[in-house]
Parts: structure tokens; C-alpha cells; sequence
DNA sequence: GAACCGTGGCT
DNA sequence: TAGCCAAGGTT
């Protein structure tokens, strides 16, 4: 249960102090909302905003991205990182087409059966796309609502069910409110209220933050384990993938072993990249992105 | 629940 | 500089 209104003031904190970004235009399309999305998953604004102009521009509806070749959605797919996720958009224009009439649907519990939409991101098409109320849960909205209502330094780990209530308790009943408070509680946490140095003296919520009222301080330390990266099978995956996006056709395996030197490690990262469809073995070994 | 899945900028 | 960090999803 809320004790204090959160939503009025984040919504016009949010009216004065928004981003401006294309795929919160009105003129944005639910398509481009769901790509918007799905790059911006633990991708940072400033890389995607780039990618999602040149995608849009050339894939403007489901049906188009369909039609094309999932290997070019994952050469158009660049360095944003995680590029399954670039191959789960292709599959999801398909499932579109198949599905839906090349429309993006705007129920939530169809867009939980596309591929690579999950509990966030179905709400958040559903609710900037088609103005719906829904709670839309990142991680800039746990640690908001961990500060502001819950009086913790940080959001502890993700419990789906009661953090969709939490925020479904915050939300005005209006739709069209809800939406933008929605979008305006994400954007404090990622403008105002962040992780590290998070600047409450700009801070619209200040007056009723519980974090704020107990006085306590930010732990220093980490907050999560670190993720190690040099090294490991994903560094290999993704020399190998940058590879195959810079060449127009398929490559030979010697083109691919100079990427790194351990070739069991390589062996493995291969493998992988094909088990998981980004890369297909064409002919003896030759490798090229999915056709 | 934990591990895995990329990448580059920032401190 | 090495580690932290960024609008998650899947297994």
C-alpha cells in the first residue's frame, strides 16, 4: 500500500525534465517502441539511439524485418551486445506476421509469448506503446521504490510477482496517468535516482522518500557480484561473431582461429554461437551469420 | 535462484 | 587501472 503519492510529482518532474528520444514520440509506431525496448536491455541510451535510428529507417514494420534475412539482423545489430538479441527480434517480426497480422499485439499476455519479451518488457510495449495501465518493473523502478517507499539503500533481489504489485499500487487508475508515471518513475531512476551518486537534491521525491527520511547512508561497496568478462566464452563469441559481421559472405575456419589462441576455448564459443543459431556452417568448414 | 549471455564508457 | 555499470531474458 502506498502511503505517500509518488506518481504526481515524478509526472511533473518528468513534464519539465524528460529526455527527448524518438521512440517516446507521438509519432513513434508500437514496432518501434518493442525495438526500442528490447536494445535498450542492459544496453545504455546513448549506444542504442544510433542503432534504433538506422534499424527503424530500414526495417519500419514487422513484416519488413521478417522478410529479410535473420543474419542481417544481427550484422545491423552492430556491437549494442547480447546478440541473441538481435536474432529473438527477427523471430518475434516473424511471430508478428504469422501471429498477428504483422501488428504488434497489445495484450500482455500475448506479447509474453514472443520471443525474447518478458515480464518487462511486454508491460512497457503494452503501456508506452498502447497507453495501457500496467506496472512496468526495470531495474531503475526497484531501486526508486526500494529508496522511496521501502526506506532501503538498494532493491534486494528480483521478486517478479511482489515488485509488479508493489508498483501496480503506485499507478494511478487512469490509463493514460498511468503510462506516464510509468515512464516518468524510469527515467528518475536512471536521471536522479541512481545506483551509485544518486542526486537528491534535484530529486522531485525528496519530501517523501523513506530512504531520504531515515537518514542512512549508501553502502559503499558493491551492490551485486561483478561480472567477469576478459576471458571468458562470451569475449570468444563475440570476437568471432565481429568476425562474420564484417564479412559479406561466409568465412573460412582459419579466419576465425586467429581470434584467440585457445583453440578448445574457440571449439566451444563456436559451437555455441551455432547451437544457438547466430552462426551457421556452410559447406566444410566455412562459416557465415544465419541466411 | 544462479549462471549465462556483449560491449564500451566512466571513475 | 580494474572494476563498476547500463530500460532483461532464458535456461
Amino acid at each position: 500500500m502506498a502511503v505517500h503519492d509518488l506518481a504526481t510529482p515524478a509526472v511533473a518532474w518528468y513534464d519539465a525534465n524528460a529526455r527527448d528520444l524518438p521512440w517516446r514520440s507521438p509519432d513513434a509506431t508500437p514496432w518501434g517502441v518493442l525495438v526500442s525496448e528490447v536494445m535498450l536491455q542492459q544496453t545504455p541510451v546513448s549506444r542504442v539511439l544510433p542503432a534504433w535510428l538506422d534499424w527503424m529507417a530500414r526495417w519500419p514494420t514487422p513484416s519488413d524485418l521478417a522478410a529479410d534475412a535473420p543474419g542481417e539482423a544481427i550484422r545491423a545489430w552492430g556491437r549494442l551486445g547480447y546478440p541473441r538479441r538481435a536474432l529473438r527480434l527477427h523471430e518475434c517480426a516473424v511471430a508478428i506476421v504469422a501471429s498477428h497480422g504483422g501488428e504488434v499485439p497489445a495484450d500482455v499476455d500475448e506479447l509474453l509469448r514472443l520471443p525474447g519479451i518478458g515480464a518487462y518488457t511486454a508491460r512497457a510495449v503494452a503501456a508506452f506503446a498502447y497507453r495501457q495501465r500496467h506496472p512496468v518493473v526495470d531495474t531503475n523502478v526497484r531501486r526508486l521504490v526500494a529508496r522511496a517507499v521501502a526506506g532501503l539503500p538498494d532493491a534486494g533481489p528480483t521478486t517478479t510477482a511482489r515488485d509488479l504489485v508493489a508498483v501496480a499500487d503506485l499507478l494511478p487508475t487512469e490509463p493514460e496517468l498511468a503510462a506516464r508515471t510509468s515512464v516518468a518513475f524510469m527515467e528518475l531512476g536512471a536521471l536522479v535516482c541512481t545506483a551509485r551518486s544518486p542526486r537528491c537534491t534535484d530529486c522531485p521525491l525528496v519530501a517523501v522518500c523513506e530512504f531520504r527520511r531515515s537518514g542512512a547512508a549508501l553502502p559503499a561497496g558493491p551492490t551485486r557480484r561483478p561480472q567477469r568478462y576478459a576471458g571468458t566464452d562470451r569475449q570468444v563469441r563475440g570476437l568471432i561473431l565481429a568476425v562474420l559481421r564484417t564479412s559479406t559472405g561466409p568465412v573460412p575456419r582459419t579466419a576465425i582461429d586467429v581470434v584467440w589462441p585457445d583453440a578448445d576455448q574457440r571449439h566451444r564459443a563456436l559451437t555455441g554461437l551455432v547451437a544457438d543459431g547466430l552462426v551457421r556452417e556452410v559447406g566444410s568448414d566455412r562459416f557465415s551469420l544465419p541466411g
